[in-house]
DNA sequence: TCTCTTGTCTAGCAGTGCTAGGATCGGATC
DNA sequence: GATCCGATCCTAGCACTGCTAGACAAGAGA
């Protein structure tokens, strides 16, 4: 049976193999770049191997998606939770939200733009990214204000720093103003 | 002379075919439906004649961009004119906005999403793109308080609006809170 | 030692954006 | 009216994409 449990092993490991390479690719080149072909070069065996483990580009864009929604979590509640008082947290949360998109283009790219074959805000949205919105939401339920849904004014938040991100990304926005625009965004939704 | 006129008008013509047929291809099955064959197919022509007007894919993204964006800013003045009183402009606004990009989806993506191969935010940005934030502007600038530079809290208000448009469009939003979102936004960030 | 499952690879499909080079057609010239 | 020539368009093809069928080999169990 050990023989069994050493393939099991050797199989995991190729897995997260795969979802590092792309990840680290897709950091490097852009997701254009992260092609079936090239991934299988990378990691060197054939492409057929990938179809093994995922059913498609997509689900590895998904498990890449996931990864980084746990690392972003970790990093919001990191910075949070070094500050004391609401406001120093919610400007500690916008900042490291936006800080996490720019030094993380394509896993953040996989988590909110592409499509990962992924369930968002649903019953069987997966853990991690059910728990990257809790970590949010654990701030800036806070600072809500009274009559307002601390869910709510999370996704209002949160889409607001989302904005900033992708538009800032693309170069829609410039970002010299990019401090300015956090502090805009913190003194104006949040009730403190 | 006449000749070369309606030779060069028939070229325009067909010009304006490609883009009108683009758009429409990419708002019934989105832009991943838009390969240069379907797109020559549709337009009954060869492919070829498609590079013999634009460059490739993405200048066709970036004309219809262009269209878009002189429609989305007729699309908030004519919201916002019609409203007395600075708070219900901004509500009209906002709800303008979220609903061209609802909408216009494949529109507001060659807009705000794909590389249209447009310069956004710089000297020599198109002029319906620099209209198009001009028409947020002339509402936005009157609420944005005292010691906001108008731009700025438009830059602000406009990223806002564009999370909501895209994450409730890339279904991470659940459409039935908007209307409270649009309410939320309007009642915080604006300094009435 | 032999079988048979499991795992992997080669080769290929249908599709993509884009382009080189040949055919054709129409206006201008002799 | 015949000829030329340039503009215009199309056929065919390149190198690439995601994905898969089927051949093949290696290793576990009898």
């Amino acid at each position: 049976m050990s023989v069994q449990e050493r393939k099991r092993r050797e199989r995991a490991e190729r897995e997260r193999l795969i979802v590092a390479t792309a990840r680290e690719l897709a950091e490097q080149q852009g997701w254009d770049a992260v092609t079936t072909r090239r991934l299988a070069e990378r990691i060197e065996y054939s492409q057929p191997v990938l179809y093994s483990h995922f059913r498609g580009k997509r689900e590895i864009i998904g498990a890449v998606a996931l990864q980084g929604a746990t690392e972003m979590a970790a990093a919001v509640r990191a910075a949070t939770s070094a500050e004391r008082g609401p406001r120093a947290r919610v400007t500690a949360l916008a900042r490291a939200y936006l800080d996490f998109a720019e030094r993380n283009p394509a896993v953040y790219d996989a988590l909110f733009q592409l499509d990962g074959g992924l369930a968002y805000a649903q019953e069987d949205t997966p853990e991690p990214l059910k728990d990257a919105f809790a970590a949010l939401l654990e701030c800036l339920g806070e600072v809500a204000g009274d009559g307002v849904r601390p869910g709510l004014f999370t996704e209002v938040f949160w889409a607001s720093l989302h904005g900033i991100a992708t538009l800032t990304r693309t170069k829609r926005l410039l970002p010299e103003d990019a401090e300015q625009r956090v502090e805009l965004l913190v003194d104006r939704l949040t009730v403190l």
